[in-house]
DNA sequence: ACCTGAACACCGTTCAAGT
DNA sequence: ACCTGAACACCGTTCAAGT
């Protein structure tokens, strides 16, 4: 109630502020204009993050578009590197796989992939903060929990499972950074197919050949296919030799 | 010459101005103050990230560094993301598979790949500007082209090579940036240790089983058993469908 | 052609002061 | 306990003016 109110009203004083006089005759009659929170400031900073992009977000916007300035966000949050963290835990809410038994795990498996990648694609940029920011609130901890369950179940349950589950995230996490809808990234494909349209075969033969394949296909289709590509490895890598391989290890003795 | 020099001239400023006084007596006695160019700028910014890390870098840094103001830049270089890939570029300058035959072209791509990482981490947080600019200067170029090469020696002569390419640098590129020896990615490698430590057996049963296999491993370790992940994976996996599977594509008619 | 100072419109973060 | 204005030390980029 009060979050979707806060958003709302962000909205409002996104552009210009024309009732903005009307509305704040009285102190009184409202409570302290919605009183500022942990929550309200994350569902705020997320708001501005899909209507402006990574470049709009800053404290100082989030602060003012809660009406207040941005020291006062500190008492929510400690920097904006925290509050990066928290927003895209908050982004991940929904991400969640398939019912157990409704599909085959590796069905089950690329559908929660997917659905994290299109949680990073709802906003623009929230991927990029997700590189720079390594995820690991509860919902995070959720998600890396079911694709540990869904690898045991497929039968992967030693290290494997463990570093399996490390790179099907990284590789989700930056292909929709890379691949995202911001537009910095708009240019930069344009200036790889530029790139690629000029590059003469006497000096790069092979990426010459494969010029259109190199750029081909939707983000959709390339993570589909990188997925197989990774789930298939995985099911037939060794498991990958450590000092010691199963859990007792030197951090446990210290 | 004139660069090492540019570099040494910026080290030495960077380190409070103790000597500045005495050697600019004279306008006259030396060429204009080293007449800024497109390589020293890049080189400055590079010697600057080496030193400060990705937080320090700045136009303004690197002009001051050169002794001049931030406008003087804008001659050589089109903006800040235009220098970051330029810088990507000439960092990869020495980054070169073996000589072709001098072993099993699965060792020389490895061997390329891992060469790539560890340029990527010779500059604090050069990774994380890999990740948000695509880079396709030249030394791009010639890496994306021996990889496609090695590829289609190991018998990878379809899309899988161009797809395989670009998730091999991708997952390079974003473990590097991940992994990175960036104090902020020190901090997040803790915190996600103690996220880790503190996850309860009865929220996240997987992840409390799996806890210590999640973060064992050192950066190169993982990213070796993650390449013979992907390299098997592109192996064995199908030629992604597309439209038009070959060259001919809709691009080439328009 | 190249360089520059000053200005513009921003940043994150801190801190003394208010309530 | 919570909020705030003002300040500090920065940003990228533009532009008129100099040489």
């Amino acid at each position: 109630m009060f979050l979707t109110n806060g958003v709302r009203c962000s909205n409002v004083r996104a552009m210009k502020e024309p009732i903005a006089r009307k509305k704040v005759i009285s102190r009184r009659s409202r409570p302290a204009k919605s009183p500022l929170s942990h929550a309200l400031i994350v569902s705020t900073a997320l708001a501005i993050l899909a209507r402006e992009g990574v470049a709009g977000l800053s404290l100082r916007r989030v602060a003012s578009s809660l009406d207040t300035g941005a020291a006062s966000l500190y008492v929510y949050v400690d920097n904006l590197e925290g509050l990066h963290a928290h927003m895209i835990d908050a982004a991940l809410t929904g991400v969640r796989a398939p019912k157990s038994k409704t599909a085959h795990w590796r069905k089950r498996l690329k559908s929660l992939l997917l659905a994290y990648l299109r949680a990073l694609h709802r906003y623009h940029g929230l991927a990029q903060l997700a590189m720079s920011t390594i995820a690991c609130g509860p919902n995070s901890l959720r998600i890396w929990d079911s694709l540990l369950g869904l690898l045991i179940e497929g039968g992967v349950g030693d290290t494997r499972a463990a570093w399996g589950v490390d790179l099907l995230i990284l590789y989700v996490t930056a292909t929709a950074a890379e691949h995202g809808p911001e537009p910095s990234n708009g240019q930069g494909l344009e200036r790889v197919k530029r790139a690629l349209a000029t590059a003469r075969e006497s000096d790069y033969s092979h990426v010459f050949a494969f010029r259109d394949a190199l750029t081909s296909g939707d983000g959709e289709a390339r993570a589909n296919w990188a997925l197989e590509v990774m789930i298939d490895g995985i099911l037939s890598a060794k498991a990958p030799r450590l000092r010691s391989p199963n859990v007792t290890s030197s951090t446990r003795m210290s």
